[in-house]
DNA sequence: TATCCAAGGTAAGTT
DNA sequence: AACTTACCTTGGATA
């Protein structure tokens, strides 16, 4: 095993572990604690945070556990990691240590509700999510509680991941495309997906049968992306938002969530525009555009922590 | 204790 | 294309 540490203070711009990975957008990590997600900062900042990674193309080759923990401030603290492998160019890579921050959020516009959400969750970045597991995930996410889609990536991890020891303890990696797609509607209904289940079952084939790759949407411009991801079952254009958004990198993309329509109704009326297009494109331009995502995940977690 | 309700929506069927 | 409706499950609210 190998361990090592990153200096928060050597970032562009502040981080925020625990801000970071239970916004409800990766449901990846474990906290070693045991803790759910439910109680958002409702237990201090310094867990151990778990998962296992697959191969990612230009990053890691093999499968890696990793295990991460903050000590200190957002601006000042250090990320200590113990993994299979060196760990920080993943890391770096899966919670976007390479954003300049700063820059980022002072290039959307002084909305005073951007500022209150920047203020209350200082450091909190974008994942990058490997894109299959993010896919499933947010197929899972259909009118669910954070708190229990957490609950349902944990138990695929559980019931159908491979075990991969570090340290002494065996972590699961999320289940493969062709290990999902060998389950039957049943198995994962099992596993209290509802009728989320063939959904998953169909897109975990798609993807294991080579029929479709969720990964060739990177490739497209920001409304072909998401209109390409749509082919896959269960997937509309909230969820297709959700995969560019927290795992192929389009910083632009702002899913229209229950919140997020709230918000445009309370703050931005002006901005529906009734189809779900019309409305997602008006209020990405009321975020600034480029960055839009960044600001609107900012606006979800601070309104869901009862925010205003 | 029983009932009701809403939770980061989508697919399928109608106009 | 826009509009309805059904859909699994469950913790928490209400009666």
């Amino acid at each position: 095993m190998e361990r090592g540490a990153i200096d928060v203070g050597d970032l562009a711009g502040p981080f925020d572990l625990q801000a970071t990975l239970e916004s409800g957008q990766s449901y990846l990590w474990n906290r070693a604690d045991g803790e759910t997600y439910a109680e958002l900062h409702a237990h201090g900042g310094d867990a151990w945070y778990e998962t296992v990674v697959d191969p990612i193309p230009g990053v890691t080759d093999e499968r890696v556990a990793l295990r991460v923990r903050q000590e200190g401030g957002v601006h000042d603290g250090t990320l200590h990691w113990e993994a299979s492998t060196d760990a920080e160019p993943l890391l770096t890579h899966l919670l976007r240590l390479d954003d300049d921050l700063d820059a980022i959020l002072d290039a959307t516009p002084d909305l005073p509700l951007l500022e209150r959400a920047y203020d209350a969750y200082e450091g909190m970045r974008l994942t990058r999510d490997p894109v299959f597991p993010c896919l499933v995930s947010f197929i899972c996410s259909a009118q669910m509680r954070v708190a229990r889609i957490h609950g349902m990536q944990r138990r695929l991890r559980e019931a159908y991941g491979d075990g991969v020891s570090l340290g002494g303890e065996t972590y699961r990696a999320f289940p493969t495309p062709e290990q999902l797609s060998a389950r039957t509607e049943d198995e994962l209904r099992d596993l209290s997906l509802g009728y989320r289940a063939p959904y998953v079952q169909r897109t975990a084939e798609m993807v294991a049968s080579g029929e479709a790759d969720p990964l060739d949407a990177a490739d497209l411009p920001y409304e072909e992306a998401r209109e390409s991801l749509t082919r896959f079952v269960g997937v509309g254009d909230k969820v297709a938002d959700c995969v560019l958004l927290f795992s192929l990198g389009f910083l632009e993309a702002v899913p229209l969530d229950t919140w997020i329509r709230t918000t445009v109704e309370e703050y931005y009326p002006d901005c529906d525009r009734g189809s779900y297009a019309a409305t997602s494109r008006a209020i990405r331009e009321q975020f600034g555009g480029e960055f839009a995502g960044y600001a609107q995940t900012y606006v979800f977690y601070h309104l869901r922590a009862g925010g205003e």
